[in-house]
DNA sequence: AGCGATGTTCGCCG
DNA sequence: TCGGCGAACATCGC
């Protein structure tokens, strides 16, 4: 699950449970998912420090710490934040278990062990260190500088969004939303959408990721919250497309599958 | 039993 | 040089 919006369920979770706490200890369950950092040090750095902030950006949440130093998480393709009240065993497939000198825990699961964890000194040197693109939900692109940051009109414009280091934060299924309810085909070419298209696509970006946040996602009950002319709960073979019936198709392309519909989106 | 999966990265090819 | 593709990574569920 955790694209941009599902890792903002992640960090407000995170932040509900662990804002101003100080971190009695970690335990690091796993340490395959440890990046540039000793399973030893992380917990030596997180103990004994509180919580100051949490932020995001793209798929990546930061705490940071009260030293300055941010404790990264990327979650792959099954991470979960898990809050839990002290006492309480974490559960199967924990990674990453915060203990706070109070009352709270929180478990960070893995279960296919595709997220990483790493130790960042500094926030914004880490994120130019993995190359990333802005947020892309960041305030200060408007709908001009997003078409500039999908970059070479040569690529597949699903591809685009889909790459991390041009906009951060969107994947597959966030991709087929926002070309969806933007009405654009995955394969289209960026230099083929125009000035309309590209003000639509940037503003179907924000409302599909900010609408998808607001529901929660992916908690318990988010399906109900969301819009039922989304294709997000019609990703299955033989779907209707809920706008006009007709079915939804498949394609491959960035080696993912793309769901769209071939009514609604034109090439 | 085999295949595909919400992510990222790398090598290959045109 | 760029973009697309397939494989690899680790593991599970259908």
């Amino acid at each position: 699950m955790p694209e941009l919006p599902d890792v903002e369920t992640f960090r407000r979770r995170f932040d509900a449970q662990a804002l101003g706490r100080t971190i009695a200890n970690a335990h690091i369950l796993d340490d395959r998912l440890l990046e540039g950092v000793t399973s030893r040090r992380l917990s030596q750095a997180l103990s004994g420090h509180r919580v100051a902030s949490t932020s995001r950006h793209g798929k990546y949440l930061f705490a940071e710490l009260d030293n300055g130093a941010s404790l990264v998480l990327h979650f792959g393709m099954t991470g979960d934040i898990v809050p839990l009240e002290r006492g309480k065993d974490a559960p199967r497939y924990t990674v990453l278990h915060i203990i706070f000198d109070d009352s709270a825990t929180i478990a960070v699961t893995s279960q296919r062990k595709l997220g990483r964890i790493a130790l960042a000194k500094d926030k914004s040197q880490f994120i130019k260190g993995q190359n990333l693109g802005p947020d892309a939900l960041d305030s200060t692109l408007d709908a001009e500088a997003f078409r500039e940051a999908l970059g070479s009109p040569r690529s597949a414009v699903k591809s685009a969004l889909m790459d991390q280091t041009k906009i951060s934060g969107i994947g597959n299924i966030y991709s087929d939303e926002i070309l969806y309810q933007a009405g654009i085909h995955p394969k289209m070419r960026v230099g083929e959408i125009g000035e309309k298209k590209a003000a639509r696509l940037f503003e179907t970006t924000h409302q599909v990721l900010e609408k998808a946040i607001e529901s929660g996602v992916p908690s318990e009950g988010f399906e109900e919250k969301l819009p039922k002319t989304w294709l997000l709960l019609h990703r299955e073979k033989g779907a209707k497309c809920p706008r006009c019936g007709g079915p939804v198709r498949t394609i491959k392309t960035g080696g993912r599958t793309a769901y769209f519909c071939s009514s609604c989106q034109q090439a």
